[in-house]
DNA sequence: CAGTAAGCGAGACGGTACGTCAAGTCTTTGT
DNA sequence: ACAAAGACTTGACGTACCGTCTCGCTTACTG
């Protein structure tokens, strides 16, 4: 309603949209974020620029639907058939080996240049735009927090957590190490590494009565 | 000697490098970093840009040199006396008690506007920037983290932690979720959610037996 | 036939093409031929740009169609009674104050703002744009210098001027330069001006012998 | 001073403006005044657009500028030598063989594709934009006007042109006819045009008396 | 009297140029 | 001799219009 005219988004051209992330996407990949112009993106995608900015607010908000559109791809491939997008966390009963199973494989992930030149722009650019930050949080991190939470409720119900943690806040014990040690590049990310934070963050630190 | 010519340090004027270390934490402040430009910097220092240029490479080098002095001069008032910032973790025999305590202080000091525009800003150019983000690790975020790896030490020798715990990974367990929430705005920072951190980092979140 | 499709011009809109008139020359004196744009014509006139496009190649084109609209208009509301706008130079038997008296009228009529915005425009444009300057001198300038030409060749038949001048170089020695000094604005229009111009054609500025 | 900051005319590039001069002059020739762009101008004169917005405030003061500086360089070759450039009317004694001299060599001049394309293209952006317009005048015309001027005078001194005549509204006899076909392109240039100018002008176009 | 094809308002599109901002380099000037 | 001042080339910004292109809608003619 701010708008000077709101455009008419029943006739958005589908084709470039899908260009504009395409473009996107391959650019933030090959020069890095902050290189990345709305510029070069226009140009690689055969659009104008005024295409970019009458649907888009920021190079970031390109990236980050341009980044959502990729994930939900990757999840309909994974529904019809079987990748390595988590979409469900397994359940074999056994709620480390689950876990550990899980981190491992987001450990993987995590090494994956398709994924890991636009998430990190977009968790960068969150840091410091409240607004895309909270979007980036919202439709990304927080829908993947979420399967955590589901899975430590169950395990809460079989009895293998007590029933007095907060689902939201146990999760954060082993997905924030992880998260921050990509991030910031502060420590190796191994299988290993991630086997220990669950088994700590399942059991405590403190020794236990035999 | 493959620069062009090599700066004389000797020569350097330390009152133009106080200046921009003002300009640039004052700037950052004001405007954000995406905002932040050596132009500006220069002329609120009362500097010209080459002198800005000569001695650093980025306004991101700019920042971090600044923000260390910044937590230089903190450092030594403290230690001068009494300040909030953090030289030490207390060592009272609980384990539990200190952490909370410290974990506590570190929520109010986040809060803090002066240290909230130029830490964040650096942690975001860090995600980009490996060569940044490296120093940004080793200098700023290593040492504090290293305080709780002490800390943990002490009560390993004390028997308040099994010995088999690796102190750098276990501190990760508390310092990340926190770090991450206040990052990415995912979720509130209270003293109840440090609290709970702790207490289930400690003694873990499967159930224990009687 | 080389048209893409030639329109239709018995389905044209007469609503829009007045509109369209209506609209460019209340913008063109609301913020001059420079920043005349097309779209703004549309918006103002409640049209489709594609039908601007479909009936004119240019602003130009559109401007100068709304300048002769404006002067058929205005001619026949002179026929049909009593107006400023000149359709025949008078003939009282003496030449020298029947043209003066045209000429004072016309250094009135260069003044009124209704036409001085869009005819200068359309002059201008017609400089550096020789297809629409030709239709600018055949359609609007020719026709009213015709009138001086009528008047002098009768004043010839009357021997009031010399049968070898040539009657439409004649008329330049005034027009041109009181055209010239409105468009350059190189000097003053006043009515003494264009008297000693009309004298100085007729008798010349040489000494005549006694 | 009423600039943002006004620049420092002592530090600016003379290569710079000679080669934007060069450029504009070249491009205006080339593509024509309404697409000639200050891009283009500054791509070719291998300047940076921010040199030119710094010194001049439109296109059309380029070019002025521009065109100013050609006409000195012809004015100094023509002083150093001789050159079809006027710079002075001759005075052989017989008004009439004067004029008609210096008018058939401005014909010729006219035709001159060296200046006919800039000196249209500003006497077209004069008459839209008034400042550059009075600059137009002062500058370029008025000076050349001035030559008849004086040399209308130096005829009344000898006694072949009345006392009483205005020598600066004289002039536009012969010299407004010319520019206005020249510049409306509404009749043939040719010398016996203006010689019967300059005859008219001279005898006026009432019979005389024997 | 329906069917169809045109003109129409609307506005998204690929483009070009605008005029501004800042980056990083280089030169001049004053102390 | 150094540093402030700032002009320079470069390149991206976000905006304004260009002229083209659908899209539904209305309106008139035509079969």
């Amino acid at each position: 309603m701010a708008q000077k005219t709101t455009p008419d988004s029943t006739r958005r051209s589908e084709r470039s949209r899908r260009a504009i992330y395409d473009a996107a996407l391959a650019l933030v990949g090959e020069v890095g974020y902050a290189k990345l112009t709305i510029e070069a993106i226009a140009a690689r995608a055969g659009v104008g620029k005024q295409t970019i900015y009458r649907w888009w607010s920021s190079k970031g908000a390109v990236l980050l639907d341009a980044f959502l559109d990729l994930a939900e791809q990757a999840a309909e491939a994974a529904s019809a058939g079987h990748d390595t997008v988590q979409t469900e966390i397994p359940d074999s009963g056994d709620l480390e080996a689950d876990l550990k199973f899980v981190m491992r494989a987001t450990v993987d992930e995590f090494n994956d240049p398709k994924y890991d030149a636009p998430y990190r722009a977009l968790a960068a650019e969150g840091l410091l735009n409240p607004e895309l930050g909270r979007e980036f949080v919202e439709k990304l991190l927080e829908p993947q927090l979420q399967l955590f939470v589901d899975r430590v409720r169950r395990a809460q119900d079989a009895g293998q957590v007590r029933p007095d943690v907060d689902p939201r806040i146990a999760l954060e014990l082993w997905a924030s190490p992880l998260a921050q040690r990509w991030l910031m590049r502060s420590g190796a990310l191994t299988h290993e590494y991630v086997d220990k934070l669950v088994e700590y963050a399942l059991h405590g630190i403190a020794p236990r009565p035999a």
